[in-house]
DNA sequence: GCCGTTTTCGGCCCGACTGTTTTCAGTCG
């Protein structure tokens, strides 16, 4: 199997943790950490852009050097000078450096004057009262340490969007029924409206005196006050949630804002570009000498460094600072230019809705069109469609739309594709239907190759319109098939078949780097819910932020079409 | 180790909070 993206990430970070206990050169050290960045969100895999013979030297923060070394992971598996490094700095010290608190110099001293090198170690060594009697250590951090080692489950898994909005608006709310408090706004990759995240970071600006920080840390859910102080206070909320809470004054809002609302990489470069000016960028505004000249919005900090406004989806570091710079930012698509949902379904089979309530609920969406995309009979449990209850449920759909006013409902499915990548009902029933919607539900653990052939199969038969969740992971808990999504989308381009970003906040899938590939290959996609009940057709709104991320456009997205558009776009030869 | 519309060498974003200190290193975001 071809080594992963992520496996070599991991390689560097963990080469950069034990580079930094060694003392090695920080810029050294966070050269690695940006390489680790860069390949971990390339939506392409190093393994094929080495077959193509790409250089991998022109992807950013990718020199000489580390394009050779990722060369030498993808053949071998490993690299020679982490296996050298280890050899002198055992690798589990940078499990170590997991623990809240303990950095490479902490870690360090614990290693060279009490020989700790693991957990366990650590923890029986923070028993027997060791640890408080090293230089730079104390009574306090020594008891913190084995907290923090007694409860560590690994690293906290990240959160998924819908979740952390349940948490945040409670919150919120909380912290704006507060004297003295003019904004409150979650910043961060919540902002960014990443798939998950990680904390929560809030910004509030106030008026002189406001008790807003003694409130937020008296908060009823707050577990933990990690820290606490003037500006700024970080807890851990029962749920297991950090939230950093972040107080400026009005006049600093924007860049505030800005800076809280990350990413990291991308503030990096914007400050970089400040520099440049002979500025220097930070929370408070935009300086020159110590003069603020900007950041009352984000709108002025961008302008100070001579760029548009970059909205917070494409605030990654990903090629948006350029774009902005010669001015081909994409015109992001929004919630207004979707006109139906492409993949619902009913209670014929798991949906919660009969197709009338469901026509209902897209007529409160502001939607022209709405497809039922129901079972096939493969999929048992769900009580799926044969070729009889779908042929009855066509004529169904037919006369419930000569009653419906102001919606049309399409006729739709969603159909198994088989382990051979044949379709899981016959063309003569699938010529009735108006557009179908093809996925994989089962044998999620053939081979790359022959998932790949499976799914390309499918895709010449010309009934064959949009293909569902390409990549069927579930967020947090199943990991994608093995496929090459590069071939699908190739494939998909040249027969004009569509791939869909599956809205439902546990999928979201495409991920934002396959929605962006999928752009620049020129393959459409469409944006859907995967409705199992009428109140899933508010899922929408994930899946635009989504494909936001993933630099998406109206064009690119066939649902922005009126109906008699999409039905001729779905048009295909058969 | 990366990078360049001032540089192929000499830079590399910026600030808050804690604990252990007596002026600041370490960690974190």
């Amino acid at each position: 199997m071809p080594v992963h993206n992520n496996e070599i990430a991991d390689i560097f970070e963990e080469l950069a943790d034990l580079l930094e206990i060694e003392d090695a050169n920080p810029f050294r050290v966070r050269a690695y950490r940006n390489g680790a960045r860069t390949v971990r969100s390339c939506g392409k895999s190093m393994h094929d852009l080495l077959n193509q013979k790409k250089d991998l030297s022109t992807l950013p923060d990718i020199g000489e050097d580390l394009a050779e070394k990722i060369k030498v992971i993808v053949e071998t598996g490993k690299l020679p000078l982490l296996e050298e490094i280890e050899s002198r700095t055992p690798s589990a010290l940078s499990d170590l450096m997991k623990i809240e608190g303990l950095g490479p110099k902490r870690v360090k001293t614990l290693y060279k004057e009490l020989r700790i090198k693991s957990l366990d170690d650590l923890k029986r060594a923070a028993l027997s009262g060791k640890i408080r009697e090293l230089k730079g250590f104390g009574r306090k951090t020594e008891q913190r340490i084995r907290e923090r080692v007694e409860h560590f489950a690994g690293e906290a898994p990240r959160t998924r969007l819908t979740e952390a909005e349940e948490i945040a608006a409670t919150l919120v709310d909380y912290l704006r029924n507060t004297e003295g408090v003019k904004d409150v706004i979650v910043a961060g990759s919540y902002r960014r409206r990443m798939e998950t995240v990680g904390d929560l970071d809030i910004l509030v600006t106030t008026s002189r005196n406001s008790p807003v920080m003694d409130r937020f840390s008296d908060y009823d859910e707050v577990d933990e006050v990690v820290s606490k102080g003037k500006t700024r206070c970080t807890v851990h909320l029962r749920s297991g949630m950090q939230v950093d809470l972040r107080v400026v004054p009005q006049v600093s809002y924007g860049a505030a804002l800005h800076y809280f609302t990350g990413s990291k990489a991308h503030n990096i470069a914007v400050r970089k570009l400040g520099v440049k000016k002979g500025y220097k960028i930070n929370e408070y505004g935009v300086f020159r000498d110590d003069e603020r000249i900007a950041g009352r919005t984000e709108e002025e900090v961008y302008e100070q460094v001579g760029l548009p406004y970059i909205p917070p989806e494409l605030r990654e570091n990903r090629g948006e600072i350029e774009a902005a710079r010669d001015d081909r930012l994409p015109e992001l698509i929004r919630l207004e230019d979707i006109r139906g949902d492409l993949h619902c379904h009913s209670n014929a089979s798991d949906g919660h809705h009969s197709l009338k309530q469901m026509a209902k609920a897209g007529v409160e969406c502001g939607y022209e069109y709405l497809s039922i995309n129901d079972h096939s009979r493969h999929v048992t449990v769900a009580h799926g469609l044969d070729k009889k209850r779908l042929l009855e449920q066509i004529k169904e759909i037919d006369k419930l739309n000569e009653r419906l006013d102001g919606i049309v409902l399409l006729k739709s499915i969603e159909l198994d594709i088989l382990e051979n990548g044949s379709l899981d009902l016959p063309d003569s029933v699938l010529k009735e239907l108006d557009f179908t919607v093809c996925a994989v539900h089962y044998k999620f653990n053939l081979s790359r190759s022959k998932q790949t052939q499976r799914i390309l199969r499918a895709m010449d038969n010309p009934y064959f319109n949009i293909l569902a969740h390409p990549s069927g992971r579930l967020i947090n808990e199943r990991e994608p098939y093995e496929v090459d999504l590069e071939k699908i989308m190739e494939a998909a381009s040249e027969r004009e078949c569509i791939l869909e970003l599956n809205a439902h906040p546990d999928r979201l899938d495409l991920t934002d780097e396959r929605c962006m590939m999928a752009r620049e290959m020129g393959v459409k996609m469409s944006i859907s819910t995967d409705s199992h009940s009428t109140s899933d057709l508010d899922f929408m709104r994930f899946g635009i932020n989504q494909a936001r991320r993933g630099w998406l456009e109206a064009k690119d997205v066939i649902n922005t079409l009126g109906l008699a558009e999409l039905k001729k776009l779905l048009m295909r030869d058969g």
